[in-house]
DNA sequence: CTGAAAGCGCTTACAG
DNA sequence: CTGAAAGCGCTTACAG
């Protein structure tokens, strides 16, 4: 069943039918009629390969996830799919590995299916730094630092990791809590690791403390990595009495770690999570986080994207603000 | 740059560039050679709108999931990616709300996109039934009861979920409980809620009590879903000791309202899950849960489906087993 | 408002 | 082993 055959079943010629389909303005009501009624007794659908190929590009937009498993994305990728369906577009997840090279692939991705848009979900500015400029897709990189990215295809959207850092410990301080963990990952490697480390330095120095190496462990952002961590923390500086895990899901690992070990969370010692998932509102005790706001970051993003599409808008870095839940499992010393 | 391009400036026919960019055997090495060197210099990637168009087909095997913040499910999505990545397919995730047909949207994805095969992670045997006689492309269907649908490009694996749901109230029961609760999905709805309804009936007339109807509550299958269902069963039926909830999110949410009114598990009223995702391994308590096998689920379906595609074996039904995890939400009574 | 025709970038018989 | 040519199913100037 192609559009050849709806030609010859409705009596028009291909030309027309094409567009009565795409909804040209210069069709007959009768002819738009009759071709509906042939596409609906057919149940006849495109076929998008042609279309695109015709096109040159798909009404696509793809978005680039960086970890599956991740709790914060999802909920945010969920988001967006409405959204760009509702605009007329269709949303194509693609999952990509921690480690792997996102602009690299967005790249191969751009050339195979001609998107029209990109969203980037997670990402590293080095990465976009050395290969950004050969996309001339329009872009959003979400919830990622797009500080000093200047490409006229490149918008960004996300919090201030630095100054959310420094809250998270400074919250902690304000608790009376003087010897402060930090879980988070491989500074060298990930980025917002990287500045939220430097919020919580920062936060340290304001509090007349020097942040000590040895309050600061390294784990990758899972469940069992926040768990190993806490054990590798608690063994190392008992004296901890409060630690800071940059994702909710390392949070929830610690916990765990600290109620194995005997621990009690919050009595004996207190934890605060970073992203603000569903499940930290759930969990046992409920977490305390700082709160990115994922509604926001969907529905920023996608507009900077469609309206950069559509009307070519100028590329934007637009902040977003965080926001402190207490939940249970800080206590006050 | 197009497969044109390529062959100008190699020196050879388009024809000659195309078999040497598919591996087929008869190109010289030397061809080979050249052109591989000039596709490297430009990082050339074929165009798959034009190949799939002339092919008929993609090499995209389509994921069909209902529910894109089902825990038990994105495990399952990540396993599967990664195993039809190494069968040289692309794996294109399509999420579903849970109140879609999931045939209907498979039909017209299979007519716009021509994948090459379709794995479906949940739906109703009812939508399967009414409309999957129209769609052609091999397909599996994943922990949904695939039984008694007989078309000859469906195969299923999943568990026996009446067995196992009469599992997990035998469970209790051993456990010396006798005013058991259920939360489920609306049975009309789901099936699966159906068949671990119909096997928590078996387990209460093995040991000689009928399923009140107020023991049973409905609920999403959500956080905030098993949350109120417990409200709701803790204040009908107060004289409850043990609840089977027929999703560990949801497993998760009648804990935190259990808590939140000042009961606690388990010493207070027990609770079992139903999937064991990762987090019920991190949960305070422990959840005990009837888990089922996301590893073989994916390997097995994304193995059957291969090989439909590839060999044209004929499809089968299979049954994969449940296993208790006694966790820690659980007490004997 | 409608139709005939060109062409998007590939693959694949067919001929040599 | 290689090349010239047809054609996949669409869209879109162009002509009328």
């Amino acid at each position: 069943m192609t559009i050849k055959d709806i030609a010859k079943e409705s009596g028009y010629a291909v030309s027309t039918v094409s567009r009565a389909l795409n909804n040209h303005p210069d069709v007959s009501a009768e002819a738009k009629e009759r071709i509906a009624q042939v596409v609906a007794r057919y149940g006849f659908v495109p076929n998008s390969n042609a279309r695109q190929l015709k096109q040159q590009q798909s009404s696509n937009i793809v978005l680039i996830v960086k970890g599956i498993s991740n709790l914060f994305f999802s909920g945010i990728v969920e988001q967006m799919q409405n959204l760009i369906s509702s605009n007329g577009y269709s949303a194509v997840v693609h999952y990509l590995s921690e480690e792997a090279d996102e602009v690299l692939v967005a790249g191969q991705l751009c050339r195979e299916h001609k998107p029209l848009g990109l969203l980037f979900l997670g990402g590293n500015a080095e990465n976009f730094e050395r290969r950004f400029g050969q996309i001339e897709t329009p872009s959003v990189l979400v919830t990622a630092p797009g500080k000093n990215l200047d490409f006229p295809n490149l918008s960004s959207v996300g919090i201030d990791d630095v100054a959310a850092g420094r809250e998270a410990v400074d919250y902690l301080f304000a608790k009376g809590h003087q010897k402060i963990g930090i879980i988070g990952g491989r500074l060298c490697r990930s980025q917002i690791s990287q500045l939220r480390f430097e919020g919580c330095r920062q936060s340290f120095l304001n509090h007349g403390q020097e942040l000590r190496e040895e309050y600061f462990q390294i784990a990758s952002f899972s469940y069992a990595g926040g768990y190993r961590a806490m054990q590798e923390l608690m063994l190392r500086c008992p004296a901890i009495s409060a630690v800071f895990c940059m994702s909710d899901i390392m949070a929830v690992g610690a916990i765990r770690a600290a109620q194995d070990a005997g621990k009690r969370v919050p009595q004996d010692v207190s934890v605060i999570g970073f992203d603000g998932i569903e499940l930290g509102r759930y969990f046992c005790p409920r977490l305390a986080t700082i709160q990115q706001p994922q509604g926001e970051l969907a529905q920023i993003s996608v507009e900077l994207l469609v309206s950069h599409i559509e009307k070519n808008t100028p590329v934007r870095a637009v902040p977003v603000q965080v926001r402190l839940l207490e939940g249970e499992s800080v206590r006050a010393l």
